[in-house]
DNA sequence: CTTCCGATCTTCT
DNA sequence: GAAGATCGGAAGC
């Protein structure tokens, strides 16, 4: 009865997609739970997976921090949809991002899926980061993650809990962490009011895990310090 | 190791 | 016009 194929038609647990339910949880409570969770990227050259070692919690409307938090617009449409489906987005003019919309349908949250450990497909990573010295920093970020598995804004509102084995992105069972194992701190980036949440959630002592970038807010373009002579 | 900063585009003010 | 859920290279310690 113990046995983990019994329930899933032969399949090992480990093996099998989590399915839409996992999703329609509280964010914080969904975010935690994917790590060590497997990220399967079908890309046109094969299959990339992903062991999930470190996210984000963004939680809606009322998170300073979330995109969400201005409301609906074109961009962020994906989040007040169903979860289930990835939300992804173009940011700095040149990156993308992959978050996965979950929580109660309508309530815009969201996990931004920071890094991970590539367990196969790395030779088809390797091409597209050819900065990363190391595997381990194929993944190592969120842009860097969505640039290793191929991953850009075609693939915004995919779902990832379609029963299609050929489906573009899923997520397998794999192996969830302890809670012992997780550890918490302030989100990457975020400043203002959206700062002080301990919403960064990752594996200790994991070498995939993102160095921590306080916000930083940029000095603007044309400021010039003025010289204190006119010659 | 750390800090600084440019690249480049979407969104909001 | 300014800031942003980032990254990589350069320079300093």
């Amino acid at each position: 009865m113990n046995d983990p194929r019994s329930a899933s038609g032969g399949r090992p647990e480990a093996d099998r997609r989590l399915p839409r339910v996992f999703f329609e949880r509280p964010v914080l409570e969904v975010a935690p739970d994917l790590l060590g969770r497997i990220l399967v990227r079908n890309t046109p050259l094969g299959p990339v997976e992903l062991r999930l070692t470190e996210v984000e919690a963004y939680a809606g409307e009322q998170d300073p921090g979330s995109h969400a938090y201005r409301g609906r617009t074109g961009r962020n449409a994906v989040m007040f949809g169903p979860p289930g489906h990835a939300y992804v987005y173009f940011t700095y003019g040149m990156w993308h991002c992959l978050n996965l919309v979950c929580g109660p349908p309508g309530q815009a949250s969201g996990v931004l899926l920071r890094a991970g450990e590539v367990v196969r497909g790395a030779e088809l990573c390797r091409p597209r980061r050819p900065s990363a010295r190391r595997d381990t920093e194929l993944a190592r970020g969120p842009a860097r993650l969505a640039t290793a598995l191929d991953i850009d804004g075609s693939l915004n509102g995919t779902d990832v809990c379609d029963g299609d084995p050929g489906a573009a992105l899923s997520i397998r069972h794999g192996a969830p962490v302890d809670e012992r194992g997780v550890r918490t701190g302030p989100r990457t980036g975020v400043g203002g009011d959206g700062a002080e949440h301990p919403w960064r959630f990752w594996i200790a002592s994991d070498p995939t895990v993102s160095p921590y970038r306080p916000h930083r807010p940029r000095r603007s373009k044309d400021r010039l310090d003025v010289p204190a002579s006119g010659s």
